[in-house]
DNA sequence: GTGGTCTAGACCACT
DNA sequence: GTGGTCTAGACCACA
C-alpha cells in the first residue's frame, strides 16, 4: 500500500522565487531527503492549495513541472506520485548541468568578501546536509 | 588615457534568462576576468546595441544594473566606465546572497550522479580560477 | 491580510527630478513616515501609472529601483510589497552616502542668511520627526 | 588692481556629478571659503579648459550658471570677475530653499544607521569647516 | 489580474 | 557623439 504523505512545505512571502517553484523545489528536497519515498501519494491538487492558501492553479503548475522532471507521475484518478528515479541525464548532459551550476553560482558570489575555502566548505556542508537527511 | 575595450558577448536567444541579464552576467566576468581593468571605457549603449542586434534601451537597462551594483560608472557625454572595485553590500547581505546561491546550485545538482565532494572540488577550481586570471 | 494602501504621490512637473525619481523619493518617505507599513501592497504598477498619468514603464522602473534599495519586494502576479527593512549597505557605502548627502546640503544651502547652527538645529528636528512617526 | 587666481579645482572621475556641476560646485565653494574674494579675475573658459583638459564649453556652461547665480560678472573683453556678493532671494525664498536642502537630506540618509544626531554633528563640521577656511 | 521584458522612437542633458 | 528619461504598445510569466 502507498503511503499518503503530508507536506511540510513553507511559502515564504520575502523569497524572490515564484511560488510554484518554492514548491518545486521543496518537494525536489523533501525527495533527495528521503522524506517522500517512492510510491508515496502527494496531496491533491485542491488539498495542498488549501493547506498552503494559494491558486490550484499554482500547484498544478508545480506538479506538472515536476512530473516533466521525472521526479512525479501521475496516475488518473488515483493522484500524484513520488516515481521510481531514472536516470533521464546523458553523463554529456548531466557534465553540462554541473557546469551551468557552477558558472552561475560562481557569477553569484563573485564579488563577496569571501574565500573560495569558505564558500566550497559552506556549500560541501549544505550537500552533505541534504544526503544525510 | 583609458583603454576603449571590445565585448566579446554573445547573447543566447535559447537562453532562460533575459538579454539583460545574459549582459549584465557576461560584463560581470569580464571585469572578474581581469579583462575589463579598472578605467577601461565600455562600448556606448547604441554602439553595443548595435552589435548585439537589441535595443538600446535594453543594453541601457543593462548598465544600469551594474552600475547599482557599483560595477559601472556612467558619465553623461563621455560614456561608461569600469569603477574602481568596492563592497556595497553590508556582511547580512553578503551572507545572504550567498545562502541563495548555495540553495540554488543545491536544488540545480540535487540529482546528478556526482559525489558532493566532486562537485565542490570542481567548483573550487572555477573559483580559483577567476581569482588567478 | 495585507493592508492595500493608496499612495498620496504628487508628480509636479516643475520639479528639476525626474518623474521616476519623484516617486522613488516619495515612496521612500512614505515608508520612513510609517504610512506603509511592513507587508503593505503598493498600488498596481498600471494602476499607478493610470492615477498619475504617466507611463506604466515609468513606474515599473521606480518601483524596481525601490527593490534594488530593499525597500520593495516585487511578486508577479500578486503585486509590490512593502520589505522587512534590512540593511543593504556596508559601513564604507554608508559612510560614502552620508558624505556626499552632506555636501549636497552644504552646496545647496551655502549662500543662505542663516548660521549653520540655526540650519542643523532645523535638520535634526525634521530628522527625529521622520523616527518619531 | 584685480588679483589674477589660479583655480585649484579637481575633476574627480568616480564623482557622480557631470564635470560643469564639479566646476560650479568647486568655484561656489572657493567664493565661500575666501579663497576667491571679490573682483578677483577668472581663468579664461579656454586657459582653464586647457588646465582641466575638459572640454571649452563645459567651462563656459559651469561660468554661465555662476553668472546666473549672480557669483561671477562676465565683463566683455577682460573676463569673469568674482562679483560683488547681492542677496537675491527673499526671505520665503531662502526658507524655501533650506526647506529643499533638508528634505532632500533626509531623503539621501533616512536608512542608513547613524543616529539623528550623529548625522547633524558631522553636517554642522563641514558647515564649519567652509566658513573657518 | 499581477509584474517583467523588449521594441521603436522621441526628446533632453552633457561633452 | 555620449547616457538618461519617457512614451506607446506588444508579448510573456505568474497567480
Amino acid at each position: 500500500m502507498t503511503k499518503i504523505v503530508a507536506l511540510a512545505l513553507q511559502i515564504v512571502p520575502g523569497d524572490a522565487r515564484p511560488i510554484f517553484r518554492q514548491i518545486v523545489d521543496g518537494i525536489r528536497e523533501d525527495i533527495a531527503n528521503g522524506k517522500l519515498p517512492v510510491g508515496s501519494k502527494l496531496p491533491s491538487v485542491r488539498g495542498l492549495a488549501m493547506q498552503l492558501t494559494v491558486n490550484a492553479n499554482t500547484i498544478a503548475k508545480a506538479y506538472n513541472e515536476l512530473v516533466c522532471q521525472g521526479l512525479l507521475e501521475s496516475h488518473k484518478g488515483l493522484g500524484m506520485f513520488i516515481a521510481k528515479p531514472t536516470q533521464l541525464l546523458s553523463d554529456e548532459a548531466q557534465e553540462n548541468c554541473l557546469k551551468a551550476a557552477i558558472a552561475s553560482f560562481n557569477n553569484a558570489v563573485m564579488y563577496l568578501d569571501y574565500s573560495a575555502e569558505e564558500m566550497t566548505e559552506q556549500l560541501l556542508n549544505e550537500l552533505k546536509k541534504l544526503n544525510r537527511d
